[in-house]
RNA sequence: GGCUCUGUAGUUCAACGGAUAGAAUAGAAGUUUCCUAAACUUUAGAUAGGGGUUCGAUUCCCCUCGGAGCUACCA
């Protein structure tokens, strides 16, 4: 039970004695004190001065002097306004910290058989370019979101929706016949999804040139467009592809494979993966067949030119379309279909999609067709929307070419970090190996944690060249004091130094203070997997390390004489260490041995 | 127009309705007697504006002003 279980506990038990209240202890929740006033919990006694018919102060101190009789772990208390700051007995925080040094996964909840079961889609690229910035914030999310929600006990299936059909790939693959001369990832040494992406360009490049001559001989941009040969001829192709045209699919299934061998690399050099993929090439139809079943219940309805809609005029919203005229389906059907096969796949009890906050209407939408349709997580259906990452200079925009590259963007904070790193002297003495691992843990660091440690929901912008900092809230911080502890750690291994076994020792201020960040951090897990913030644990793992590195810098560690405390305090920095890389890992953050 | 999100130091971010709104960074001034100075200490600076709800509001409600997104037989 932690301190804030016991002091929750015996405040309610006070209350109920005092005044006869009664109050669930879960609604009471302990407070660290803050740094200006003595104490080590704070308790706000406001909801019991009306029962008690009492002013806040009387109150805080009947309630304190009372734990003080009957709570053995409360050394003192002091209140000020409504405010009743509780201070623990110093020995008590030595037991929390054996306690805590005792267990293995610190902070983790395993799963059990009845763990509920939580789908998290994330990444969901098109197939017809690289992965941009926008994907990184999605994937470095739903990575994260995985871990933690894996951290708190729950079944967690990782899926990744492909959008591998549909006019956009025609395009590139168009380009290719055209311009190509067979050109292959292996011919010209680039990443599969880059080149594709390459031709992409090239169509557009090409079809804007169309455009242009066509105005000059008199038509409008709209009719330019649409009289474009090119376009035509891709939509020809589209044709080809959805009557199964064998040449135009034996093409696409090849450039597909490209652009995934691609992706995967991307996907492991950022170290996330999935359980299981889907491709919408295989989902658009059960969507289509699960609408038209719909179609048969009453749930929709068909209008005289043959398309389907739903009305959703009831909850508040518009009618939707699920099938064109021509019987094609939409986004939104093959979204459905999608959840068809999944429901198919796993017994789910909760989905979450990682998807961008501009489609927040979209999932409101899908909340209410899944539920109508009779999926029961359709109506709890979590859309995990977070904001647009945005640049100095504005939103990124693929037309002006000011879309960060994913590849593109790690190479250049690696490279960064090596720069830095070796100006500073600290890549002296590494052999290339550990250069090359160092300064890719350290860069890739930078990046995460300068990506999750916002609250996912609002807009950020992201500066690539001043995004390396490593001072302040920043991943490398993390990543050097955890460094830098390991580093204690091995000095004291090799001297031959206890940790552990303290018990009775009285820590001082400094070392209370981090013990009690320590023990937070359960619960900070908690509170991130039920809320889906990365965010939370980041600054949580930032606030830890400052709170070392000011210990640390108060105390010897290796040069102090009473073997109980030096035994103590490397436990303590032991600890720390441990947390602070479980802390990391939850974020997908790698942590360096030495730096 | 309608719907949704958002507005905090120069900048990037915090703050279950709680104490004097916290950090970091940029600025100013300092610290090498144990391990790595990528650290530590001190200092200055902000809730867009106006109402309301209450013991108490950055937080909840209303209005104004600013920013973003959605409002496709695109995905």
């Amino acid at each position: 039970m932690s301190i804030d279980d016991i002091i929750a506990k015996g405040v309610a038990k006070a209350v109920k004695e005092l005044y006869g209240v009664d109050t669930d202890p879960a609604s009471i929740t302990p407070q660290t004190t803050k740094k200006e006033f003595e104490g080590n919990l704070t308790v706000m006694v406001f909801p019991w001065v009306k029962a008690a018919r009492k002013s806040p102060e009387a109150v805080g101190k009947e309630i304190g002097d009372w734990l003080v009789d009957n709570e053995p772990a409360v050394a003192s208390y002091n209140v000020i306004k409504g405010f009743l700051n509780i201070t623990i007995e110093p020995a008590f925080w030595s037991t929390v910290l054996e306690h805590i040094a005792q267990q293995k996964d610190y902070g983790i909840t395993p799963e059990t058989p009845e763990s509920p079961l939580v789908m998290v889609e994330y990444s969901s690229p098109n197939t017809n370019k690289p992965l941009h910035l926008g994907h990184v914030r999605n994937i470095l999310l739903g990575n994260s979101l995985c871990r933690i929600l894996a951290a708190c006990g729950n079944k967690v299936v990782r899926t990744n929706i492909v959008n591998d059909r549909g006019i956009h790939i025609c395009k590139s693959m168009l380009a290719w016949k055209k311009w190509g001369d067979g050109a292959t990832p292996q011919s010209t040494g680039k990443k599969g999804d880059h080149l594709i992406g390459d031709f992409y360009v090239l169509f557009d490049k090409h079809f804007k040139e169309e455009v242009k001559e066509l105005e000059a001989q008199g038509m409008t941009k709209e009719e330019a467009e649409a009289a474009s040969p090119l376009l035509q001829e891709a939509r020809a192709m589209l044709r080809a592809w959805e009557a199964g045209d064998k040449e135009v699919r034996d093409l696409w299934a090849t450039m597909n494979r490209w652009v995934y061998d691609g992706f995967d690399k991307t996907y492991d050099r950022m170290g996330v993966g999935f359980d299981k993929i889907y491709y919408e090439s295989d989902t658009y139809l059960e969507g289509k067949a699960k609408v038209l079943e719909g179609l048969e219940k009453g749930l929709m309805y068909k209008k005289d030119d043959g398309s389907v809609w739903a009305d959703l005029t009831e909850q508040g919203l518009d009618h939707k379309l699920l099938l064109r005229s021509d019987g094609t389906s939409v986004y939104m059907t093959q979204d459905i279909g999608t959840a068809k096969l999944r429901y198919q796949d796993y017994p789910i009890d909760k989905m979450i999609y990682v998807v961008g906050n501009e489609q927040n209407y979209h999932f409101q939408v899908l909340s209410l067709l899944l539920d109508r349709l009779g999926f029961k997580w359709g109506k709890d259906l979590v859309h995990f929307s977070y904001g647009m990452v945005e640049l100095p200079e504005g939103k990124m925009k693929s037309r002006e070419g000011t879309v960060v590259d994913a590849d593109d963007l790690m190479d250049e904070m690696v490279n960064t970090a090596k720069a830095v790193s070796s100006e500073l002297g600290k890549l002296d003495g590494c052999d290339e190996a550990e250069i090359a691992e160092i300064t890719e843990t350290v860069g890739l660091g930078a990046l995460k944690y300068f990506l999750l440690k916002v609250d996912p929901r609002k807009n950020m912008t992201f500066n690539p060249k001043e995004s390396i900092d490593f001072n302040g809230n920043t991943g490398p911080f993390i990543q050097y004091t955890y460094a830098r502890i390991r580093s204690v750690l091995r000095k004291a291994e090799d001297a031959g130094m206890e940790i552990g076994g303290f018990t009775g020792v009285k820590p001082g201020e400094k070392e209370i203070t981090l013990i009690q960040r320590l023990a937070d951090f359960p619960t900070v897990v908690q509170e991130a997997g039920r809320t889906y913030s990365p965010a939370l644990i980041a600054n949580y793992a930032y606030d830890l390390v400052k709170e070392y590195n000011q210990f640390y810098h108060d105390c010897s560690i290796l040069k102090e004489e009473n073997e109980a405390v030096r035994s103590m305090r490397l436990t303590l920095s032991a600890v720390t260490a441990d947390t602070i890389r479980t802390a990391m890992s939850l974020l997908g953050i790698k942590v360096p041995e030495r730096m």
